[in-house]
DNA sequence: ATCCTATTATGACGGATCGTCATTTAATGT
DNA sequence: ACATTAAATGACGATCCGTCATAATAGGAT
């Protein structure tokens, strides 16, 4: 069945085709600038070819998620592996998303979209459970870190935490942080000029917060940073600065 | 003229009768949800009518946005005026804002939408304006009992960091914290039963990072939440006991 | 009480967009 | 060359936003 295996190719590059049509006209206008009409004139496939791959709007929405979901993950799985403290390895974890958010700076619109217009109840369970799995994986990866830690005895939560919170206090801040970055325009009215690293310090005054060692008083975090950025994301850096 | 302020108030009643039509539609299904055509035949107006009051769907849904803005912003001026130490006050925000949260827990959604829908471009520049002041504004508050804190020698950052910077990060905390509360499933999948509580831990956490006295060892933070919450929001609460 | 004018209300309609489905076209196997 | 299966097409129905010509109403003058 050689013929099968061409089809289901020739399927896979298409889906990849309508999806990178897609994606500027989602980047540029939403969910309402994402006109499944205009998608067809610009592909050179009809209406119902498009609705073959995806049943509905939302499931391109949705799979446009995933395909950074995916990136993301692979940065943070490449971030852990990094040598050091285990403080030193949630720095590196942290770089990962700071990198990543500025490697797709949409992906946040994607996904905070798919969580609003009821978009999520339209779309496949399928694809749901790639999802979720990419969050909960992401959220596992550093929960592994802080058990590490608490392992080493780098950082000792004595029972009046448990490490899920943790996770919890980070992912709050990097998503919260994130978020009003790319969304508000207050930051700049509030004076303040560089946004991801003064998110990065206030990580690092959680972390002193539940006196995970070696403090940033003894360490220089921001040095940390640029090293993974360099020597775990070199790859990456380069689409940025160029 | 008498007449002209009978007109005037009959038209700020509909336009509050409006709105709390389009409100639970809005809820319900999110942009796409409130659906101009059902909002006119649920109302004993017609649309031409409607559309005297609001120039677009958009400017209803901003509309909706500011009225609970307006009500955050209250709450945290309330909050502001408790009696105690600097970090008391900044915690009394707090609860205000977590008040805030339960008493209208579809704020967040509204106003996601318009940052993320283009709906911002839509809306007429007064209703941005009143918006954009009240975000300042809240912000303004926290920022004052920051430099408080400062002056009163209970917050020393020597000069490793300014206020703003430290006011980003409650924001980022509380607003990441929030959302993820609201919006995601992946919380309780962690094991984290209390959300509201973990988060109010958090906040301990960083303001301890920047050693903010008394620190958390110190004072039990989650009495004074209870005590604010009583004291200054006794009347607010009900509305959710009930 | 009546008429005139200015303001407001109405809802049918144009235009845009989503998703479907009967029909046409192409590909595969004998 | 032909039959059968699979895939592509785009016209169409349905829905929804916002407009505008027309109708209704209110205010004021005589």
């Amino acid at each position: 069945m050689n013929t099968k295996d061409r089809k289901h190719r020739e399927m896979q590059e298409r889906e990849a085709i309508i999806l990178e049509c897609a994606r500027p006209m989602f980047i540029e206008g939403g969910y309402n600038g994402l006109n499944m009409d205009r998608l067809t004139s610009m592909l050179e496939y009809s209406k119902g070819t498009i609705y073959n791959h995806f049943s509905c709007k939302e499931e391109i929405i949705i799979t446009l998620a995933i395909q950074t979901l995916e990136k993301r993950l692979a940065m943070f799985e490449k971030a852990s592996l990094f040598q050091g403290t285990s403080r030193e390895r949630i720095a590196a974890i942290g770089t990962a998303a700071e990198l990543f958010v500025k490697l797709y700076p949409d992906h946040f619109r994607v996904e905070q979209t798919i969580r609003l217009d009821s978009i999520w109840d339209k779309t496949s369970e399928e694809r749901r459970q790639v999802m979720s799995n990419c969050e909960r994986r992401c959220i596992g990866i550093v929960s592994g870190v802080v058990r590490d830690g608490i392992a080493s005895g780098d950082l000792n939560l004595n029972d009046s935490a448990t490490p899920e919170e943790i996770v919890f206090g980070l992912w709050s801040l990097s998503f919260g942080g994130y978020s009003i970055i790319s969304t508000s325009n207050s930051l700049q009215e509030l004076g303040i000029s560089e946004p991801f690293q003064m998110l990065r310090h206030n990580y690092s005054r959680f972390l002193d917060g539940i006196q995970w060692k070696p403090l940033s008083s003894e360490v220089d975090y921001d040095a940390v940073f640029e090293r993974v950025s360099e020597e775990v994301f070199g790859n990456e850096l380069q689409q940025i600065t160029t």
